[in-house]
DNA sequence: TCGCTTGCCGAAACCGGTTTCGGAAAATAT
DNA sequence: ATATTTTCCGAAACCGGTTTCGGCAAGCGA
């Protein structure tokens, strides 16, 4: 009597595999078996446990079935949040991209922080210890990325944001930076600009050299000779964007246009150029890479190529769920093009006289 | 043999709770009781354990304890990808906040996105439902917030970020953007302004309303008569403050001083400045709020109250966690303050001659 | 009609922990 | 020295599922 009592203030009491079975006449173990599409099962009666589980409003514990199962649905992400970039503009998209596509096969994402790559480390492997998780997903890809290494040798699945170096046995998602610099050169040499620059960011990570490779094969598409000093690294935020553009303009030869790996970095050469006196869109043009939405705010706006965060964060959950349920991690990769976005910072170079009619009437 | 070789090769292998009861011989019921503190193990013992099971590295299956205990040591946040404001850059910041409050207790954090209220209230159910989550972190507090209701019918814990008009019965924790308001509005008028303008988020949101009333407050206090046309709400994005601002500026006799409730709305009205000829920091100053980096690359630098997000993650998640441990709720409420960055945006205004100089001198 | 598959489901073990219960040994009171 | 607590741990049930195993009944071929 206390009891029932109790129970029935306790409120909202959950509805388990056992009150389906009982409800059907049926024991448990086909219960579940039905559910799980088990094919000893007739049709009638899977159809039978399928409707009145769905009429009763039974959902599986996940960590009741884990502990059979060793798996508990659930995908898991670091971040880091030591770098500045203009990463931290997508996470917003990142992980709606990667919720959706999560959501969509009921598992769930867990999402940790870190600062340094020992915390990442030490985080993952707390995550796999305990089995949070059954899969990461793994973003800021370096060239030779430990991580990769690392868990396989954990035996425990992941997926890239970014490509690798050692492609054995490892699923990724990317977009082709690498085809928009080398379009990105291509419009700035048709624009009629010769001296092209480049500012890449960090050379340790995979991109960078990815999108190196494209920048020169731009300029060897144009028929352009590459000059070692136009091309910089590391520049990933305002600051260092703006010093890089600032040591281009201080050349004796400056570039009149400058193809950056990375929007903030762009953005950062809006102030170095008006401290040069010379303006975005006439005396140097600018393109971008990665759309981030301040680009937008700029003026003139930001020339970029615009990625769809979303649509990678949904594309790596897609793609590393069907590696755990066990796809071949080498089949489940894939590459996206980002998306140019033509506004108002690049433009024929002002030198060059009259192409200003022939760009307008493009 | 075949099985151990196969066990062997099938990598790490966990090291369970009863291993570690093997090896003390012990039982598994005496090593669980060890570890979670109970009083009738003897405290030789309890040594014992607690130093193989780190030597071990036994550490729990937190699924295969939440079958029995119930509970899952994870936090849940649905975090609004609908809207645009602000707050999507302080993302990363109040992750990393909860994420470091949440592992230093060995709990974890589900993320999910979710683009309406409806979806929102589907995920929170789900998580729910496959207790996924033993309680949940609620961003954007409505100023009569359903999900209260909601949440408390299904007994599930949960928190605030900001604060709501029904107090009964939960928890928050939150930035008093009213005193930030208040104060904004004190310097605003020492600095000799006397129209002083207010633009407000949306005033379903609880802060909107508190931040009114803060404004509101800081006009008594300097003995300004409030004047309607000068308070404008809604504007929680670059374009709505800009549409705002240009609503302003077109007044009669227009403010010399706006503040807003928001960075991005502030940011909007540099562009609206600029169209109308007045240059921002000096026919018109401007103070925001949040903190936004974007505000450190406006020109001039924009003065804002800026909060620290990371510290809001942090105090929301050990608050949380505290009171799913059985806490009381209503003894788990804290606030914040929002920390005043002076930069270029706030000055004397134009009319007000000679006050230049004390302004330089204070 | 009999034997042999095949289809289909129940019984029971199992996953890795937690928690209740009871009892032996040690400590204390009488 | 005996009775009575306390202290402390083992045994076993339990949580909510999954999975193995075995057996009954129907279907099949001969």
């Amino acid at each position: 009597m206390v009891d029932q009592e109790i129970s029935a203030s306790r409120g909202i009491e959950r509805v388990k595999i056992s009150d389906v079975a009982v409800a059907l006449s049926l024991t448990k173990s086909t219960v579940s078996r039905a559910l799980n599409g088990y094919p000893d099962i007739s049709k009638s009666t899977r159809l039978k446990v399928r409707n009145a589980a769905r009429r009763m409003g039974y959902v599986p514990l996940s960590h009741a079935q884990a502990i059979k199962t060793g798996r508990v649905r659930s995908l898991g992400i670091v971040w880091r949040v030591d770098s500045h970039d203009g990463h931290r503009a997508f996470l917003s998209d990142f992980l709606d991209g990667v919720s959706r596509a999560v959501s969509a096969e009921d598992w769930s994402l867990t999402v940790s922080t870190a600062d340094s790559d020992v915390a990442e480390r030490t985080t993952l492997s707390r995550l796999l210890k305990e089995r949070k998780v059954d899969g990461f997903i793994l973003p800021r890809t370096l060239a030779d990325d430990p991580r990769v290494e690392w868990l396989r040798k954990e035996e425990a699945p992941f997926i890239l944001y970014g490509r690798v170096a050692s492609e054995r046995n490892c699923s990724w998602f990317d977009f082709r930076g690498e085809d928009a610099m080398r379009k990105a050169v291509a419009r700035l040499a048709e624009l009629g600009h010769e001296r092209i620059g480049f500012v890449n960011g960090d050379l340790r990570f995979n991109y960078a050299l990815l999108r190196r490779d494209g920048y020169f094969h731009g300029l060897a598409d144009a028929g352009i000779k590459p000059d070692p000093d136009l091309v910089l690294d590391g520049a990933m935020t305002r600051e260092s964007g703006e010093r890089a553009t600032r040591k281009l303009l201080e050349l004796e030869s400056p570039p009149t246009g400058i193809v950056f790996a990375q929007d903030m970095a762009a953005l950062g050469a809006y102030r170095a150029a008006e401290d040069f006196g010379v303006s975005i869109g006439r005396e140097l043009s600018v393109i971008g890479y990665d759309g981030v939405p301040e680009g937008a705010w700029a003026s003139p706006k930001l020339s970029t190529f615009a990625v769809d965060s979303r649509w990678a964060g949904r594309r790596l959950a897609a793609l590393l769920i069907d590696q755990i349920r066990g796809g071949n991690p080498e089949d489940l990769r894939e590459t996206g093009e980002a998306r140019f976005l033509s506004r108002g910072s690049d433009r024929p170079p002002a030198t060059s006289g009259g192409n200003l009619e022939d760009f307008i009437n493009l």
